[in-house]
RNA sequence: GGCGACGUGGCGGAGUGGCUACGCAGCGGCCUGCAAAGCCGUCUACACCGGUUCGAUUCCGGUCGUCGCCUCCA
């Protein structure tokens, strides 16, 4: 079996994935907070993550990934009341929106996809652990998590304690020991629709806790999800690279406090999708919904782009950047209908294919690995060229695990069937071929054409292929 | 200002101390009635300046530039 090996964050090294469970692997990678829809920037964690446990489960490791949906927030709060909804209905509206979304991916579900709304039990008891611990302290109905109680805080994101902004005027800082103190717990405060009374929760703790009613803090929320689901010292945990800090750092400083423990063994980001240079975000205002992108280009031309940048680095977004990705998966469907469907490819190719799984192995290298896909299939096409026409098993095996495995053959949907004018224009433009009527032959292509098809003559005749929409 | 990352050919984007990444676009050729597709070839690539080295795009230092984060943005 071949060794995995992953960037980790925190070490700041490339190491060997060497799972907690033997043959098993639990991934938690961070997923949106639904206040908007979400755009193609959120789609990257999703689709790198879901491709991730496909490779995974390629080389045999058993693979749990959970998705977390932030649904509890700030965001949400505010959002809501712009739009003058509850923030639960608006919350709930738009998780129907991920959901559906991130479905036209085409890459199935998260095994979970817990809420913060309904994990409020451990979060609140996860406080309480805090604060009994010495590591948490209520102040004015909020609670604050104590940084300076955590000497190893920073160190995820390679951050000195001392450096840091001191996070003056922020709200809530009246409150805190310390300005670097972040909230666990934020009391009710007016005009918010939605609270929960950690009372409720903490029925065997002997006295009252002494913080209101009120809701959870982001960081706090993904730690004990996280942890009701995979349990401490699980594996990866993922997520944008604008989230390791403050986000993660927290989530990790929590868990150490609180369980003695290592919430992750590593940490996996992924960079920012850019929209003319600039980080893609709802704030800036420069956004690409995720659902328009698939509408337009189709999920193959989506997860296409993704996979032809490495996870970590920034990848450029523009409509070219998309067209370029749909010529991409034509070239693999022109070569699919020179393959022999279903059956073994020859030995000798196979060494492309296993150039293709050492590049995923190594920090999960997609564009790397595409390359020695598109070697496979020149190769393929090379032989098709000699009448000699390969099984298309390695190639399916290697689309497969990329999320591309039902890519269709160029030319499969028979226009015979589909469009029978255009497959009748054929014909006749076939019969004046032979009477070599060229002048009327060509004519008949450009009506052909028109109709959305493109003629190829070939020794058995002439075949139609769907022409790639013209944008 | 602090921390981190990065600057590769028309575009996107890998990678490496000396050997074609790959894809898209362009150009030439083969094939074709002409095309298309495919195949073959091709197109002044590694920001700049020093250093280490037999040799650096790849290592080290500096300069310039870009991006991300710095309390809730994937």
């Amino acid at each position: 079996m071949r060794e995995i090996r992953l960037h980790d964050t925190r070490s700041g090294h490339v190491v060997p994935l060497k799972p907690r469970d033997p043959g098993r692997v639990g991934i938690y990678a961070c997923g949106p907070t639904v206040y908007s829809r979400i755009h193609i920037g959120n789609a990257r964690p999703y689709v790198v993550f879901s491709l991730l446990k496909r490779f995974l489960q390629h080389e045999g490791l058993q693979t749990t990934l959970v998705a977390n949906v932030t649904d509890v927030n700030d965001k949400i709060y505010d959002a809501a009341h712009e739009q003058g909804i509850s923030s639960g209905e608006l919350a709930c509206r738009m998780i129907g929106h991920y959901t559906a979304d991130t479905d036209a991916l085409g890459l199935g579900r998260p095994d979970h996809e817990p809420l913060a709304s309904q994990t409020m039990g451990a979060i609140v008891a996860y406080i309480n652990d805090l604060i009994d611990s010495g590591h948490a302290y209520a102040s004015g109905g909020d609670v604050f998590f104590r940084v300076r109680s955590d000497p190893a805080y920073g160190s995820l994101s390679h951050r000195r304690i001392d450096d840091m902004d001191q996070g003056e005027g922020v709200e809530g800082s009246e409150r805190k020991e310390d300005p670097l103190d972040f909230a666990l717990w934020k009391g009710r405060k007016e005009g918010e629709d939605s609270w929960w009374d950690p009372a409720s929760f903490l029925t065997d703790v002997p006295e009252k806790p002494v913080w209101a009613p009120g809701r959870p803090g982001w960081h706090i929320e993904c730690s004990a999800m996280a942890e009701s689901l995979l349990g401490v010292g699980f594996d990866i945990h993922g997520g944008g690279s604008d989230l390791v800090f403050p986000h993660h750092e927290n989530e990790a400083a929590q868990t150490r406090c609180a369980r003695g423990h290592e919430l992750a063994k590593i940490w996996m980001h992924n960079g920012m999708i850019q929209l003319t240079g600039e980080k893609m975000a709802k704030s800036a205002g420069n956004i690409a919904p995720l659902h328009e992108v698939v509408e337009r280009w189709g999920r193959d031309a989506v997860v296409m782009y993704l996979i032809g940048g490495h996870y970590r680095q920034p990848l450029a977004f523009s409509p070219s950047e998309l067209d370029d990705a749909e010529r991409r998966v034509y070239r693999i469907r022109d070569a699919l209908r020179r393959l022999r469907a279903g059956e073994l490819s020859p030995a000798e190719m196979t060494l492309h294919k296993e150039a293709f799984f050492d590049a995923l192995a190594d920090d999960f290298n997609t564009p790397k690995a595409l390359a020695c896909l598109f070697e496979w299939v020149r190769d393929a096409n090379r032989r098709a060229e000699e009448g000699d026409e390969a099984g298309d098993g390695d190639l399916r095996e290697m689309l497969g695990v990329v999320g591309l495995g039902d890519l269709d053959a160029l030319g499969a949907d028979d226009a015979r069937a589909s469009d029978p004018e255009a497959y009748e224009l054929a014909q006749e433009r076939e019969r004046a071929r032979q009477e070599r009527d060229f002048d009327r032959a060509d004519a008949l292509r450009e009506q052909i054409r028109a109709r959305g098809w493109e003629v190829r003559d070939g020794p058995d005749g002439p075949d139609l292929i769907a022409l790639v929409a013209e944008r």
